[in-house]
DNA sequence: TAAGGGTTAAACCATATGGTTAATCCAAGA
DNA sequence: TCTTGGATTAACCATATGGTTTAACCCTTA
C-alpha cells in the first residue's frame, strides 16, 4: 500500500479486520468525492467524515493529515484515471490513428464516469506543477520484463508517427504535431471542464447532456481525423470505419 | 459602480478623494490576481491585502465582506473578458468563418493578457452554475437603441448560420454545429487551462509556450475550418486567406 | 482654527478548522 | 474468563481566518 502512516501498523499485524479494509475504503471514496467536487482548499475534513458516515478521527487515524488523504487520493486517481490515457499515446505498437481512437474512447468512457475529475486534475496541476513529472515518471512501469530498457527513449510516439504520416503524404503537410495533440485533448477535456457552461448555453437537460458526451466519443475523432488527414485519406479511412461500425 | 456598499457614502459625497479612487483599484487588481490563482476557497484575505500593500480592514471598508469582493471580480471579469467574446458567436452582422477568426484571435489576446482567467472561470462556474444564466443575461445590452426588441430571438447565431452553410454545400454535412462550437472552445481554452501539464510535457520554457500560444491563435482558426469546411472549399479559402496575410 | 466627515491602522473577537488526547469498545488469543 | 491491542468515539486544543471595534488621522470648509 502507499501511505506510510499505518503500514507500520500492517506489517505488525499482517491481518486486517474486515472492518479496516470497509472504513479505509469508505474513507477513501468519500474524499475522492469531495476532494473533486470542492478542490483541496474548498475541502473540509469533517465534511469527508460526515460523507463517509464515520469519526472525523478515522481520517487522521487512516491517513494522518489533510495532505497526506489528499495525496494518497491525487495519485491513486492519477495513476488509475490518467496514466493508462498517457500511456496510449506512448504506445509505439499502436499506430497513430488507432492511439486516438482509443484515445478518445477511453477518455470518454473514463471520465463519464468521473465527470469532476477533469477539472479537479488540472486545477490541482495548476497549482502545484511539480506534481506533473513526479507522477509522470512514478507511472512509467521500471519493471525490466514489461519494456525496452529505455521505453521513454525508443518508443514511437504520437508525434513522432505523425511526422511520418506526413512525409507519406497521408496526412497534411500544414500540420503541426504538437498542436493537434493539444487540439484533440482540448476537444476531449471542455465537455466536462465546462459541462456547467455548455449545458447552460445549450440549455440540455443531464439526460440530454450524457447522450452529448457519448457522441463526443466518435466526434472527436472524427474532427481530429478531419484536422490530421488528407481529403481523400478521410474519405478513405471514414468508408472502413463505416462498414467496421456495422459489423 | 456595481457595489452596494459604498455606493450609499458616494452619493452623500459626490466627490472621492484621489485616494479612495486608487486605493479601491489596488484592491481590485490585488483580489483579481489572488483569486485568479488560488480560486475563491483558497484565497486569504490577508494575502490579497499584502498584495495590495494596504491594511486589511481596508477590503472590508470598500467590499464589505470577501463573498461581496469576489461577486465585484467575478462580475467584472465576466463583463469585460467573457461577454465580448460571447457577443462575437451571437453577432447576426458577422459572417460564421468571420466569428471564427475574430473569436479565436480575441480570445487568445485576451486570455495570453489574463492567464489564469479561464481557469479560474470555468472552475467558479463549475461551483456555481446559477451565475452563469445570471451573468449572460446581465451582459445582454438592455438599451433597445442599440438592439431589436428581441435580440436573443432574431439574431442569426453560429450554429443558425452553420445549418445554412450546409445546405449551400460549403460545409460538411456531417457535423453539428453544437458539437463544432464546443470543439472550438476547447482548443481554445485547453492551452491556458493545461498549460502546466502541456508545458511540461513538451518541456517548454515560458518563453516558448508563449510563442506557441501565439502561433495557437490562427491554428486554432485552421483546425476549426478543416473540421467545418469541405476539402474544396477549405483550400479556396486558405488562398484567400494567406493573400491577405501577406498584405 | 475648530468641526466634521471620510480614511486608515492596530487590536480585538467569534468561529471554523485541522489536528490531538484520552478514554472506551470489542474481538482474538491465552 | 481475563488480557491484550487495535479500532472507535467524544471532548478538547491551537491556530487561522473572516469580520469588527476603537481610536487616531487627515483634509476640507465654515
Amino acid at each position: 500500500m502507499n501511505h506510510a502512516y499505518n503500514t507500520l501498523r500492517r506489517i505488525k499485524k499482517s491481518n486486517m479486520s474486515p472492518q479496516e479494509h470497509n472504513n479505509e475504503k469508505k474513507v477513501k471514496d468519500a474524499a475522492r468525492k469531495v476532494f473533486h467536487s470542492e478542490g483541496f482548499a474548498g475541502s473540509r475534513m469533517q465534511t469527508i467524515a460526515d460523507e463517509a458516515g464515520i469519526n472525523k478521527m478515522m481520517l487522521h487515524y487512516y491517513f494522518r493529515s489533510k495532505q497526506q488523504l489528499f495525496d494518497v487520493i491525487f495519485e491513486e486517481d492519477y495513476m488509475t484515471l490518467m496514466a493508462p490515457l498517457a500511456k496510449i499515446l506512448r504506445n509505439p505498437a499502436l499506430h497513430v490513428e488507432d492511439q486516438v481512437i482509443t484515445f478518445s474512447r477511453r477518455y470518454h468512457d473514463t471520465m463519464m464516469r468521473n465527470p469532476k475529475f477533469p477539472l479537479f486534475m488540472i486545477h490541482e496541476f495548476a497549482k502545484n506543477p511539480g506534481r506533473i513529472l513526479e507522477l509522470a515518471q512514478k507511472a512509467i512501469p521500471v519493471s525490466k520484463a514489461d519494456e525496452p530498457d529505455h521505453p521513454e527513449l525508443s518508443a514511437t510516439t504520437f508525434m513522432d508517427q505523425i511526422d511520418e504520416g506526413i512525409k507519406e503524404g497521408k496526412y497534411n503537410d500544414d500540420i503541426d504535431a504538437q498542436s493537434l495533440a493539444v487540439s484533440m485533448l482540448g476537444m476531449c477535456m471542455y465537455p466536462f471542464t465546462g459541462r456547467t457552461v455548455v449545458q447552460t448555453a445549450y440549455q440540455m437537460t443531464d439526460e440530454q447532456y450524457d447522450d452529448f458526451l457519448e457522441k463526443r466519443k466518435e466526434e472527436v475523432i472524427r474532427h481530429t481525423f478531419r484536422i490530421l488527414m488528407k481529403p481523400e485519406y478521410y474519405q478513405n479511412w471514414k468508408q472502413e470505419y463505416q462498414k467496421k461500425q456495422k459489423q
